[in-house]
DNA sequence: GTCTATACCACGATAGAC
DNA sequence: GTCTATCGTGGTATAGAC
């Protein structure tokens, strides 16, 4: 029994990898449109508030996804050091498989935007918020002291946000695996 | 005796600005030509080949910039840790300056090109070489292994760059504090 | 070196039929 | 829910006078 996707999903989806991978401004509703197959009608009717309102979907929709792999990869072990090196090193492989040419989740849109739409903005920021809770969460519940672990979630978002953008720009995936590889002296 | 600015280096020095606030698309060249004050018609005069050559030169002065705050931080102490603190510091400092609304050097410009224009993104990938290897010469000089050294490079160049992302998207410079705050475990 | 005018196109958004 | 047509704006880039 497949599950039908409605428009309003294939949209979202399609929205989600577009701005992803060429940032806000350069991805036209056009394209949205035409690449997810959903009729081109039906854009204003499922989001009446326009681009601004599909881009806040789209980016929930992309931080679910990450938030998910980071679960996964931090379920892959009770030790946070190895946990932590699963989850980048899981990340690396997915996006090596992609050429490295799959976009950085969230970053563009969040810089292009953080200046000039608030609710934008703060669906962004909110996404960062939730994917270092996680990792604090972990910390804490590895015995870490709760400040301690709430600093080193941020510093650890920082590194992987800040490797992505890197392995982007070279095409190499090689600052997310040496990221990962510093986690044990992080973690010490 | 005061130096005249011309006409070419004004739009370089004002692109520059507006590119990191705003994106490579969200930058118009009629935004440009007029907040630089400089004469409408020396655009294509100066830049024959349009937009992507201003960006190419605006992203070259942007890092030029960047690379003497590195190398006017990392000269405060001989030790690489305090050195290296030191240099994050200033940025954020610098960057508090702004209200945190300053932009991320290179970022955006990074994101929204590196698959649409090849000359383009290498102007950006070089610009993040050239601060990993003002890090990685810094640690080789304090007798840090030359492999460690290049590999810490990137680990810290990702970290400050991760860090600038968050910071802006959250208009808070906390988690560049907290990388600077991370440096001496780090460099144990 | 600089100016004006303009060609040409894509964008986001709206209106009104179905 | 969806469609088509269209509006207004702003984008990059060029041509040709000065």
């Amino acid at each position: 029994m497949k599950e039908k996707e409605n428009s309003k999903d294939k949209l979202i989806k399609t929205a989600s990898r577009l701005f992803q991978l060429q940032g806000y401004h350069a991805t036209g509703l056009n394209q949205i449109t035409k690449e997810s197959g959903a009729p081109k009608g039906s854009l204003y009717y499922h989001f009446p508030d326009g681009k601004e309102q599909l881009a806040i979907e789209s980016v929930h929709l992309t931080a679910q996804f990450v938030s998910e792999q980071i679960v996964e990869g931090l379920n892959k072990s009770s030790d946070p050091v190895k946990a932590i090196q699963y989850l980048i090193e899981g990340m690396a492989e997915r996006f090596q498989k992609e050429g490295c040419k799959g976009g950085v989740p969230i970053a563009s849109v969040a810089l292009e935007t953080a200046l000039i739409s608030g609710p934008l903005r703060d669906t962004c920021q909110s996404a960062y918020r939730s994917f270092q809770a996680q990792f604090t969460q972990k910390l804490v519940q590895s015995g870490f002291e709760e400040n301690r672990a709430k600093e080193l979630g941020v510093v650890i978002n920082s590194m992987i946000e800040g490797a992505f953008l890197l392995s982007f720009t070279s095409g190499n995936c090689e600052p997310l695996l040496l990221v990962a590889k510093q986690i044990p002296v992080i973690l010490d």
